[in-house]
RNA sequence: GGGCGCUUAGCUCAGUUGGUUCAGAGCACCUCGUUUACACCGAGGGGGUCGGGGGUUCGAAUCCCUCAGCGCCCA
């Protein structure tokens, strides 16, 4: 059989995926012989596709509930999406525009329907394109935020909460998206510094002929004007105390109130108070019990209470309402000026600060839980540094805005009496009972539910127990073995939005944390430091990564770079490393696979290399386990990668391999063949489709028999002093590859090796894998120095390698000399500390000792090097 | 404005309680090599005042102070 030179992974991976799919292998069901290990997904929104974020994210996921089963563990990972109320309602009232229906002309039935048809057709899409990924996801699990019974999960919460005096309906300064024409939770508005203009607007003051001068970047507010404020200790408006200013324009007698919170530096020191319209105005408002006057619609133009432009723009206003007033010279100047403007996270539109009716949830005691067992590590985080955002989140936490004024969602359980009252109740014939009660005399068809729906995250953060069937069937066997689930991986930006949310439900709701470890990945960013974002245009399509790298390629191109919380800049050279690095361990197989084995032939000369690469294994496994267990993936990979790259290929089969053409003792055929299976498990987390095809390559197997479910191996004791042999052979070997490299001498040219060492013995060990990579005839033992010989010298032995004339003796020398210097130098360094009293006596005996060593090695050397360039 | 974090080789990053392995890894780079698994490769090599300054200590990338630059969160 003849092997292409090429690993192809398109093949192989579709294959292996189908093959695990058929055998149920992602599948989990309760065992209480196994120990559980559970990851709960991040639901992607059903209008996504697969991105990079979600690449690193999944590819993470997946390698910790790879390990995991292999482990023995009942592992189950449970994937999901959530609605995204507010991107999918966009995206189905987009599509209706394309088609020329206006949503506005369809009923709420009829908006959904078409919504739901929506979800059917691309809702599904990026958890088809995870398993291109290879994400070993129970699909049989798969679960939807607005599905029957989480919906259901989801008022009954809300209705819960409300029993419980959480939740509470209030008139409120909220974020308004006159674009998506809904409010917006805090943690949904994004604050970028913008160019923008600060006006100065004269005011006349009642019944005078002077003006007063406020500073404005919003001038399109003033109609909405209803007092005039100013600094009671200013000097500059002693006179302004007690009267009354006219707005411009519509001249409103509003009254000039004073009060502390105006900052006498900024502007004029006259502020202008809009209550309707500015969060601090509306505080002000109501403690000087101002009128509060709403010139906003909803979407965002002018309502007739402006009584000018009425219907027109807030931003088409300001200009023209700038103009006016210049023309009839109430604008005294117009600056440049820099200030932060709030914009939606999903619809990019600049947020109004607007009164409106709303839910919430009171937060102040609910979270209490939720902070103490993050900062006790009861729950950890993972880097720890988010401890310290969270807390100060958590402390300064308000109460949750949860009504969305849309349609796509889970309508808010609260119906109303003819009479304005309300009630709430987890289906309408629930909260009819409690209609009854308020009035007796009031029929069913009289409640009119509330029109809004809850935030998504008020669906996503049961998610843990949702998904389980947690509330809706609270002590059956899955939430009681699954829950709480142990590590959840998310991205740092949804650390308030969602994860801590989850934390909050789970201890109200299960009295238990929801997951033991929250991974905190990075941001995938571009070569630029940008973010990767559709709107930029700078990310990579992962599916076409994928087939060009190889899923297994692009899962270790997105870990070759990424520690825990720090940002990852992606390169698509890290994917080819992924790429080149699978084609090494095939070809690595090629190699192996090749070999016929002669019964005859013993193989002792390969006990040595047996012997240290079992060693090398156990060695590096341990360092693999501690990655893992610190959540360093990375480093993990790294260490895997190293061991299988430089160990095992570049070592490990280059002592063992047979001449060309020549045939493999039994012994080694089968050690090796050990190895490779032993590597192949400890790679699968990482690259879960190449191991895969080489665990049935390498044996004949049973079509069940797979590494996805294969024992995941134990680090054992090594011996350390055949790793040490081992490291000594190799620095000898380097540096005759240095000397021939250096003197341009073949490989294919045979030397000879001189040493000249107190103990020869101690090279016995590897002296025939010297001998074979080093290209040598012999290996002697000298007692003298060899002339026209290439040397190096190691601690206080001496290697010659005796070249047939060839040898330029200024250049020796040199080299020697520069060799001595720096050993004196090293010697004058650890002499200086020796000789220092302080440091004997202070220092731990054993840094002292070591320090000795050193002092003995170089004086060993020194001694060597001082002979040879005196025979010179 | 308030809080947190970062700065180590050209790039991306490790570096635990100060002391063997403390100046490292991968990639990139340079030289040589079509040797018989792999040029998506092999062998070898160069490269850093650990952001600047000061301090504590016998000893500092590591602890403290300070300055500079960058990033994130909150307002």
């Amino acid at each position: 059989m003849s092997l292409s030179t090429k690993y192809d992974p398109t093949a192989v991976e579709d294959k292996w995926y189908k093959h695990w799919m058929d055998n149920k292998f992602f599948h989990s069901e309760p065992n209480p012989d196994k120990e559980p290990y559970t990851i709960v997904i991040p639901p992607p929104n059903v209008t996504g596709v697969l991105h990079m974020g979600h690449m690193l994210n999944n590819t993470i996921q997946d390698i910790l509930i790879r390990k995991a089963r292999m482990e023995g563990k009942e592992a189950c990972w449970v994937p999901g999406t959530d609605h995204a109320s507010i991107a999918t309602e966009a995206k189905v009232v987009a599509m209706l525009k394309e088609k020329g229906i206006n949503k506005k002309d369809l009923t709420r039935e009829e908006f959904l329907k078409y919504a739901w048809e929506w979800k059917e057709k691309y809702g599904g899409i990026i958890l088809e394109q995870l398993k291109k990924l290879g994400a070993s996801c129970d699909w049989d699990r798969t679960r939807f935020t607005m599905e029957e019974s989480l919906s259901e999960a989801v008022i009954e919460v809300f209705v819960d909460l409300h029993n419980k005096g959480l939740i509470y309906r209030g008139v409120r300064m909220v974020n308004w998206d006159p674009q998506g024409k809904t409010a917006l939770s805090d943690d949904e508005v994004i604050h970028k510094e913008v160019q923008s203009k600060l006006y100065y607007v004269n005011y006349k003051i009642e019944g005078e002929d002077t003006f007063l001068t406020v500073a404005t970047t919003r001038p399109e507010t003033i109609l909405g004007d209803t007092a005039i404020c100013i600094n009671p200790n200013d000097p500059r408006h002693q006179h302004l105390k007690g009267k009354r200013a006219l707005v411009p324009l519509i001249n409103r007698s509003i009254p000039i109130v004073e009060d502390d919170y105006v900052s006498m530096e900024f502007g004029t020191g006259c502020l202008k108070v809009t209550p309707a319209h500015d969060i601090n105005d509306y505080e002000l408002g109501i403690k000087h019990n101002l009128e509060s006057i709403d010139i906003l619609n909803d979407d965002g133009t002018l309502n007739e209470k402006a009584q000018l432009f009425v219907g027109e723009d807030r931003f088409v206003v300001r200009k023209k309402i700038s103009k006016e007033l210049d023309a009839i010279g109430q604008l005294s100047k117009v600056e440049d000026y820099t200030n932060n403007v709030g914009f939606s996270e999903r619809t990019n539109a600049v947020i109004e600060p607007k009164l409106s009716m709303q839910w919430f949830l009171k937060m102040e005691d609910i979270t209490k839980p939720a902070l103490e067992n993050v900062m006790n590590d009861e729950i950890q985080l993972i880097p720890p540094k988010f401890k310290n955002t969270y807390s100060h989140w958590m402390e300064n936490v308000r109460d949750w805005c949860i009504s969305r004024q849309l349609w796509w969602g889970h309508q808010i359980p609260a119906y109303y009496l003819p009479n304005g009252k309300y009630v709430v109740g987890v289906t309408k014939e629930k909260a009819f009972e409690k209609a009854k009660e308020l009035d007796a005399n009031i029929t069913i068809d009289q409640l009119t539910q509330d029109e809004d729906v809850l935030d998504t995250w008020f669906s996503s953060w049961l998610w843990p127990i949702s998904v389980f069937d947690g509330f809706k069937n609270p002590d059956n066997p899955d939430i009681n073995y699954y829950y709480p689930t142990n590590d959840l991986v998310t991205a740092p930006e949804i650390l308030f939005f969602w994860v801590a949310r989850m934390i909050i439900a789970g201890y109200e709701y299960k009295g238990e944390k929801p997951f033991k470890n929250v991974y905190l990945t990075g941001i995938v960013r571009d070569k630029q430091g940008r973010k990767m974002s559709k709107s930029l245009g700078n990310s990579p399509d992962p599916i076409e990564l994928i087939k060009e790298y190889g899923a297994d390629g692009v899962r270790t191109g997105m870990l070759f770079s990424s520690p825990a919380g720090n940002d990852l800049p992606f390169d698509v050279k890290l994917c080819e490393q992924g790429r080149n690095f699978a084609n090494k361990i095939w070809n690595a197989f090629r190699l192996v696979k090749s070999w016929e084995v002669d019964e005859n032939l013993d193989g002792a000369h390969n006990e040595a290399p047996i012997a240290w690469f079992q060693a090398r294994f156990d060695q590096t496994l341990t360092e693999v386990e501690d990655h893992f267990s610190k959540f360093r993936i990375s480093d993990a990979l790294m260490s895997t990668y190293k061991l299988i790259w430089n160990d095992f290929c570049s070592w490990y089969l280059e002592m063992v391999k047979p001449e060309y053409q020549k045939p493999i003792d039994p012994k080694t055929l089968e050690s090796t063949i050990n190895f490779f299976e032993k590597l192949m498990k400890v790679l699968h987390p990482f690259m879960p489709f190449i191991s895969e095809e080489l665990w049935h390559e390498l044996k004949e197997r049973d079509s069940k028999d797979c590494i996805i479910v294969a024992e995941w191996p134990k680090a054992g004791q090594y011996d350390k002093n055949i790793l040490a042999s081992a490291e000594q052979a190799f620095e000898i070997i380097t540096n005759i590859r240095n000397i021939r490299n250096s003197k341009q001498i073949s490989l294919k040219e045979l030397l000879t090796l001189k040493i000249k060492s107190e103990n020869f013995d101690q090279f016995s060990t590897f002296t025939s894998v010297m001998l074979k990579l080093a290209n040598l005839e012999t290996i002697q033992s000298t007692d003298q120095k060899e002339d026209n010989a290439a040397s190096f010298v190691i601690k206080g032995d001496e290697f010659f390698i005796p070249l047939a004339g060839s040898i330029d003796l200024d250049k020796e020398r040199e080299e020697l000399q520069k060799e001595l210097e720096y050993t004196r130098g090293f010697l004058t360094s650890v002499d200086k500390k020796l000789s220092n009293e302080r440091f004997v006596n202070n220092a731990p005996p054993q840094v002292v000792e070591m320090e000795k060593k050193k002092k003995a090695d170089a004086e060993a050397k020194l001694k060597v090097l001082e002979e040879s360039l005196a025979k010179m």
